[in-house]
DNA sequence: TTGACTTTGACTTTGTTTGACTTTTGGATT
DNA sequence: AATCCAAAAGTCAAACAAAGTCAAAGTCAA
């Protein structure tokens, strides 16, 4: 199947490179002899955050697709609360899990901070009730792949 | 990319001179082997009061462009932007405020990654787009409020 | 045969490069 | 002093170069 030849080819490249690259679409997909939007679906279905991975592009002349892996195994504390948090998640309980993080010096009382600003309710309260606690997740979840390393 | 090297080039002028710079257009791209208005582009489009430069030009015999990295403090920063801000911003922006309140050490690395996290269009796919860049506003908002005194 | 996953391609959006044309300005020339 | 001129910088739109989106069609296993 295309996708996994594809998804293989980046992992390889990952390794190669420990990590982290920078990807052409079209370029990429003219090698492989397929059109340029299968990369991004391959991108799209494999390469998610869930699974560990930061995308970032740019489009225009000299655009690109960036794909970071973040190591999980460095970071088992945090992937204790990103698998924690499930598809939703209240304030009470993202809350407890910051102070959690804060009084275990995983995070510093700034980062705290900043992170239970993002995920208030105040914050998110132009959010349709029921939507925010699936918001929250996605966004506590950036978050945590944000700090591991 | 071109644009890259220029801006790259303006950088490297602005950090040996600490912060203002004077440069001549026609100069610049004959040096560069580029057309002039590509000069006026890379101003415009990297350099602009979002990230903290402030821009001046004068045309005519002996005209120049003069480029100076904006320096406020801590607060006034913080203030400044929330201002600036409005009801609705997008990921580029946000991510220009980033960069100049971690240029400016408003904020550490860890933070600025912890709110672009949270900002991210990534993060917040879940959202319709239509509503994406007012709920991106007042997560802002309230993370720069969190930072305040 | 339904439903999840894949493949494809048309269309959109974003970013860059170029060049033709306009405006401003200081200095020379009346 | 008024005018002209050349040397700047500004503006803008067209052409080009990516990547993103989305829906239709295909495939395959349960």
């Amino acid at each position: 199947m295309l996708t996994d030849q594809i998804a293989k080819m980046i992992e390889e490249m990952l390794e190669a490179s420990g990590g982290s690259l920078e990807l052409q679409r079209n370029e990429m997909a003219g090698r492989l002899g397929c059109v340029p939007s299968q990369i991004s679906y391959v991108i799209t279905s494999r390469f998610t955050p869930e699974r560990g991975y930061i995308i970032e592009s740019r489009r225009g002349g000299g655009g690109h697709i960036r794909i970071v892996r973040k190591q999980m195994h460095r970071d088992q504390y945090l992937m204790h609360f990103f698998a924690a948090i499930g598809d939703s998640i209240e304030e009470n309980e993202a809350e407890a899990y910051l102070r959690n993080l804060l009084g275990n010096e995983v995070i510093s009382a700034r980062e705290a901070k900043i992170a239970s600003a993002a995920l208030s309710g105040a914050a998110l309260q132009n959010i349709a009730p029921e939507g925010r606690g699936t918001v929250r997740a996605r966004i506590f979840k950036h978050i945590l792949l944000s700090l591991m390393h």
